[in-house]
DNA sequence: CCTGGAACCTGGTAGC
DNA sequence: TGCTACCAGGTTCCAG
């Protein structure tokens, strides 16, 4: 799904039109990840003060509480001012006086989860882990690399925990360390210094980019029924077989932790 | 604490 | 055409 760009990208398009918007109804089916845990009733009347983002999380703030919601590998949010019956996947309603944010997500790996606190148990169960936010001034070389100094597992899935920076996940794992020259299966701990500033760099370039071109639309994304067109301009990512796009090496593709990986095997020789 | 693997769920596609 | 196997943007849980 969606990694941190096309969250980002999620929230800029539906932030105008919920900020301010009253709840008049919450639709929530029993299928998602995790159960919503507050009774819709009790969400009625209240006032959208603001849509951030942590990770991949997104983060409706309310005149009281908040609704963490994260899209899982499939999920897509759409406002309807006209809403339909929902369908077979749409599984969450937010129905305010101005529209209708709607919850599509046919795997359902995804979850809308109320919290009264940000720093509410039921809250940092889920954002207590995370990582630093890797468009963040707090997001510096250095301390990148101390933290990288201390896993023993493969870069690529030091990227992917979340831990360590959130937000990078399997397409821009590989665009980045692509970018970097770094070969995914390198342990985190034996990359050097000045290596890890390529990454952090790296890092910063590609989410940027992804931004940019609206985000990843491989099959079920859309951020507010919009494709994005970052999946075009890989350098890695899906390109099995095909060319670098640098030195014309044949593009390979591995498995690591039941993931796919691409890389260059020339420009990414340790 | 860290790590890798299985699990969660549905749908699309490749191969026979 | 039909069936099977495998693949897909993420995260949690478990055993070692």
């Amino acid at each position: 799904m969606p990694e941190l760009p096309e969250v980002e990208v999620t929230r800029l398009r539906i932030a105008d039109r919920l900020v301010g918007a009253h709840i008049e109804a919450v639709r929530c089916g029993l299928a998602l990840r995790w159960p919503l845990g507050v009774e819709p009733p009790a969400l009625v009347g209240r006032r959208v003060q603001a849509v951030r983002r942590r990770g991949k999380y997104l983060l409706i703030e309310l005149e009281a509480g908040w609704l963490l919601v994260h899209l899982g590998m499939s999920g897509s949010l759409t406002w309807l001012t006209q809403p339909p019956p929902p369908g077979r996947h749409d599984h969450f309603d937010l129905v305010t006086d101005r529209g209708t944010l709607r919850l599509h997500d046919p795997r359902r790996f995804g979850a809308v989860v109320y919290a009264h606190a940000l720093d509410a148990p039921v809250a940092q169960r889920l954002l207590g882990g995370l990582g630093v936010e890797p468009l963040d001034a707090a997001f510096d070389p250095a301390r990148f690399h101390a933290a990288l100094r201390r896993r023993r597992a493969a870069i690529k899935s030091v990227l992917l925990a979340g831990d360590v920076v959130v937000g990078v996940g399997n397409i821009y794992a590989s665009e980045a360390l692509f970018l970097a020259g770094i070969r995914p299966t390198t342990p985190a701990m034996r990359i050097s210094r000045a290596r890890a500033q390529r990454l952090h760099a790296a890092i910063r370039q590609v989410l940027q980019r992804a931004l940019a071109a609206g985000g990843s639309t491989l099959r079920d994304f859309r951020a507010d029924g919009q494709d994005g067109y970052f999946q075009l301009e890989t350098w890695v990512y899906g390109r099995a077989g095909q060319p670098c796009r640098v030195c014309g090496t044949p593009i390979r593709v591995m498995r690591q932790g039941q993931r796919s990986t691409y890389y260059c095997p020339q420009c990414q020789a340790r």
